[in-house]
DNA sequence: CTGTAATTTCAGTAATTACTGAAATTACAG
DNA sequence: CTGTAATTTCAGTAATTACTGAAATTACAG
């Protein structure tokens, strides 16, 4: 990409850096990771400083912490120490390392918390209550992963052919209700 | 809940702090949340603050940004002025709350800026391919949207159904490649 | 309407997080 | 191996966010 970054470029940027810290990642990292992602190019450290106005120092932080996303491939250019970055070409590889990435951090942890506590019995009303939501919010945590984990083993491709069905998800939702209703359950 | 806490509820409450923080949430507002989710009977602002060990306006102030994302009810008893907040019974609802309410926030604002960059014409090279980059986030987003709000039209129970299919989600996708087999498209 | 308990606001401060520039380290062309 | 360009580390500082206590406001029992 030539710098300096066109209005439009600039616009979007902004914005991914603006919800970027609104989750865990800073601002910055989110500006970065903007720059990347519509850069046809693979860009070197310096590019990024220059482009976001930032210093070296902290693009250097910034990329680690997006090295250690995965979210960022490194390559070389033959003869040339320095090392350049970019984002995968294919969205869908971009949300899939985010979503693996947030599961690994934020909900596995949660899962073997909750687990844990409930391996003790409880020592009182209150904890047998509590203990419940506990059951109850690990048990939600643990499908709900389960169910992404499946759709994250889509190929680009084959979401796109899924997806394309839209809103009559709930057709394959009712599809489904169909086949397993003849095991024993009525209806709703 | 009869205060103070018992180890095991104290646990809990400070993994939910740790995790709200790496939110957009903060610790005491994690904390604050999972105390209610975890309590059976409703608290008065007064037992929270106790319960946690922090200032009485720093509860006044968590409660409001839990009011502002839906996640807690309000109650009056007759004769008493004070006010008794609680979390939704049914865990589906308080994570139902959670992803609409993200979805407001980050999702819809994304998309729009999305969109209005969009409209514009490209003015060289570099602003094509960004712009296609775009393009592909907002399909993607919109499309990962639209099946996650048909996932939420699930009451608690149709949810436990679907999901106690588990992994096998796998086979109501084959079985919707398929109904879609006919159409035109040879697998995969 | 009055008194008071409860809640909220807000300015000030504490704590945390983000960022910089200089120094140290690393990697490699030559 | 040497010189140098590139990267990383890190201590110091800036910026932001979280929290408190006092003052103001609100709600309602009486």
């Amino acid at each position: 990409m030539s710098l300096p970054l066109t209005p439009m470029i600039q616009s979007c940027i902004l914005h991914f850096g603006e919800m970027g810290s609104r989750w865990g990642i800073n601002r910055t990292v989110g500006q970065m990771y903007a720059l990347l992602v519509l850069s046809k190019e693979p860009l070197c450290a310096d590019d990024i400083t220059e482009a976001l106005g930032i210093s070296r120092s902290n693009t250097s932080m910034g990329l680690k912490e997006l090295m250690s996303w995965e979210l960022v491939k490194l390559q070389h250019r033959p003869g040339e120490r320095k090392e350049f970055y970019s984002a995968p070409g294919d969205v869908w590889d971009i949300a899939k390392t985010l979503i693996e990435q947030r599961r690994k951090r934020e909900i596995d942890p949660t899962l073997s918390t909750l687990r844990n506590l409930l391996i003790d019995s409880p020592a009182n009303a209150d904890e047998e209550y509590a203990q419940q939501r506990m059951r109850e919010m690990h048990e939600l945590i643990e499908m709900l992963t389960l169910w992404t984990q499946e759709i994250q083993r889509l190929d680009s491709a084959q979401l796109g052919k899924l997806l394309k069905l839209g809103s009559s998800i709930g057709k394959v939702l009712d599809m489904k209700d169909r086949l397993l209703g003849g095991k024993k359950e009525t209806t709703k």
